[in-house]
DNA sequence: TTGTATGCGTTATCAG
DNA sequence: CTGATAACGCATACAA
């Protein structure tokens, strides 16, 4: 198991050519004649050389990779993103470096360290602080994902004042009274996009929102944990929106689990129109964003040579009407 | 936005200095006298000097780097084993590289591509055939995780047969008649496992089980995908065993949906124990995994420079008795 | 304590 | 088409 690998040099020995043939033969890019060719090739195959990445790396001061960090990466927001991301970078050739910041404090310095082994960087937003984006910026390309990113850095989004539509449905079309929002702000630009539409949708309805939002995480379990706060209370709200799908889901499972009606009992939404929006009962509904397209188009920023101007590029999102607001009568 | 990055001979000019010096201080390693220390360090600063990874890793020959290879990485199970590696990891000063194979059809190319920008790999089980393994193996330390090896590797898993108790509890405590299974063994070791302890609990209580178990994924829409072909017919399982948490919460969404009681209806129980299964209403009786101790083993097994004998450590598995399964009264 | 010289594995430049 | 030779950025015996 010992590291004993097969250098160039050493291939280039044995075949009897120079280190320089075997790299022309080991990258095909220069013509070298079909005899020598073979031989080099033979010893390669025999000896199982394989190009070192490091050496490679030095000499073309590029490492082939492109770095992708996350906030955290539970649920399937995150691997459809990955999945988005890595599909585009194997067209360009390029391997994808995970680093999923599970909110450790030294997040910044492990960013840091990626911008050493990387030459382009996708940060989601909300992961790392503006101060660290700018120093990775300034060493390697970055776009941020999910977040407007203002002149300095290019970005991609989905839009999310959408949910403004979403909540007037939920107010003028279905004439619920009292509407909570989950999700917490704080720390995360899609959140605090989607709750500033929820406020606007209320204030152009003319119609009092709720002073705060449940504040929770975004995984499903935090769902269940608003569920307590919300559910339970006599005045309870008739209808909630979520910032994502895993939340409402998780409101939803604890909402059915406490024997309430939805949506008649109370309506509840959610973001993302995951593969479980779809299945569950009553259905969900939604706001449909482009996950994969948005993963798919940072990694081309990335990877593209020519200088985009950086720039917002924000992908349009679709709301989607299932039976879990009220709407197609009762599932 | 440059890469101009500034070198150890650029900082060793600036100073006045040899590179040996600026090597000795960057790294702390040798003395040096306090003046030489002082001024290296001040323009380093002042240039902001930083070592370049692959002109490290080259000289030194290690990268500072372990790999982390999953299957996907939708859910708590795969959020939680990261977080736990990477706390390991930390402890040792190393990066950590994650890659999500998405089941693609190059995944083993990926892999070994990885393998030569890690100094060691954890590899889950049923992410990558037992020949790429072998083949990453002979060229950096291996250990795979869910997945008992044989003798070649070395392996961490948890113990899947308490799912023969859990399987017996509802068999011969509770007595239900009909149980089904839901979950792939093909492809999962750990599946696999659990399929074979629920088939060896039927046997030993002279009962017989189903002859196949539904074919389904790992992630909550599955669960609900398992629901239509469970729920929705005459003979209904009257309890449900699932390979994970994540496919029990999809089908216990899927049922209360439906508007079935369980446990009176439906029996439902899971596997792994994460929040949620505490959480939602009937509370989910399950088999609790040490999945963070799981992650830190592998990472300890992968950064200890000694060589520790290449078997299959066992981490115990724990019964865990709730609602769902009809224990303690109806909730 | 500090400097010199060499090696790490590959690519690029320039002759031939 | 092929071969020397010089980078690439850093660490480390060895010498001073």
């Amino acid at each position: 198991m010992g590291n004993s690998r097969v250098t160039l040099r050493r291939v280039a020995e044995i075949a009897g050519v120079s280190p320089a043939t075997v790299s022309r033969v080991s990258r095909g890019t220069t013509p070298v004649s079909p005899e020598v060719r073979d031989r080099v090739l033979r010893v390669i195959e025999e000896h199982g050389y394989k190009p070192s990445h490091f050496g490679r790396a030095l000499a073309e001061r590029r490492h082939g990779a492109l770095g992708l960090v996350f906030p955290g990466l539970s649920g399937p927001y995150f691997s459809e993103l990955i999945q988005g991301f890595e599909a585009e970078a194997l067209e360009t050739g390029d391997s994808v470096l995970v680093l999923a910041s599970h909110s450790r404090a030294d997040t910044d310095a492990t960013v840091l360290d990626l911008a050493d082994r990387v030459d382009g960087m996708a940060i989601h937003g909300g992961t790392v602080s503006t101060d660290t984006i700018g120093k990775v910026a300034q060493q390697i390309r970055v776009v941020v994902m999910a977040s407007e990113a203002g002149p300095a850095q290019a970005s991609v989004s989905a839009a999310n004042d959408t949910v403004k539509d979403l909540t007037r449905h939920l107010l003028v079309d279905h004439g619920y009274r009292r509407l909570a929002f989950v999700g917490m702000p704080d720390g995360s630009p899609d959140v605090t996009a989607r709750w500033q539409a929820f406020l606007a949708a209320h204030k152009s309805a003319r119609r009092k929102p709720p002073a705060e939002p449940i504040r929770v995480g975004l995984q499903q379990s935090d769902g269940a944990i608003a569920a307590e706060q919300l559910l339970d209370r006599d005045d309870r709200p008739d209808a909630v929106v979520c910032a994502n799908d895993e939340t409402a889901l998780g409101l939803l499972l604890s909402a059915l689990g406490r024997g309430l009606r939805v949506p008649q009992d109370v309506a509840i939404t959610g973001f993302d129109d995951m593969p479980m929006a779809a299945l569950v009962r009553p259905a969900l509904t939604t706001i449909r964003q482009p996950i994969r397209e948005l993963a798919a188009t940072t990694a081309r920023l990335l990877a593209d040579p020519l200088d985009q101007p950086a720039g917002d590029i924000v992908l349009p999102t679709e709301l989607v009407l299932r039976s879990s607001c009220g709407c197609g009568g009762v599932p």
